[in-house]
DNA sequence: CTAATAACAGTAATCATTACTGATTTTAGA
DNA sequence: TCTAAAATCAGTAATGATTACTGTTATTAG
């Protein structure tokens, strides 16, 4: 009833999601389909993207940067966006949903929910700041 | 010295941003100005806004939905976006710095900065839905 | 099996933003 | 104050991400 055909595209593009944490950006995500489904069209891609994120299958991350991102992981969590590379990065943390109550407390609107990006350089970024600063410094 | 020539244009922009807690967008930004400045050029305008975000005279805010909107009030505060209506408005709440710890607990990088956008229904909104509700219940 | 319709590929259009150009302002220093 | 170097400008073209359109194909309810 309900007629939501579910098509090998929009499947291939969920299950890629599913099988990844680098959070690609819709161009990436056609390269990759591509490979799989070599005339698959971009416009295809934005669209599954979309509806995927409408029915909560999957996370668009709308974190500047230009381009929006995807994630196929929905469980709740956070992002970590390193200024240097641009790598979003999923973070090992506890909730703080009661950020929610706080932004509550002295508004007459209704906060349903809230987006937290984190900003910083990457362990990877960070390493090589080190080692040119060793080289640098000549130890 | 230092030579950074300051124009009539970007004392323009600062001013009309110091002057209203609205959230413009570049374009609105560019209406607004236009009405002082009839020819200047959006270029101009979307060259300022970025110049004065990089010294940290305004504050860009990429809160998804298209295009970015720019705030003249610098000091740390957090924002709330209308989901029905799109308004952002300023929040009045204490700081949730110490989620920047939360975050850095178990993360081998560094975290500089967070970001955090609440999502929800404005009071405005919030009132005609009500209004609607009661119209309908016949109360 | 088949008709209704959602989805498709391909392409054109849109929207926000940035880059380029030659002319104009601004400002540091004589 | 005058002047020249440099930043900025207006106007316009270009870019990049995303969406809309069109005629065709694939999926699914019955």
């Amino acid at each position: 009833m309900a007629g939501r055909k579910y098509s090998k595209q929009r499947a291939f593009i969920k299950q890629y999601l599913a099988s990844t944490s680098s959070h690609p950006t819709a161009d990436t995500v056609y390269d990759e389909i591509r490979k799989r489904i070599p005339n698959i069209s971009l416009g295809t891609v934005y669209r599954n993207l979309n509806q995927l994120t409408e029915t909560g299958e999957i996370i668009k991350l709308s974190c500047g940067g230009g381009c929006d991102r995807f994630d196929g992981n929905t469980s709740p969590h956070y992002h970590f966006i390193c200024t240097l590379c641009g790598t979003v990065m999923d973070l090992d943390m506890d909730s703080i949903d009661f950020v929610n109550k706080c932004a509550a407390k002295h508004f007459t609107g209704r906060i349903e929910g809230s987006q937290t990006y984190f900003y910083g350089t990457c362990p990877s970024c960070l390493f090589q700041e080190e080692a040119e600063l060793v080289s640098k410094t000549g130890l």
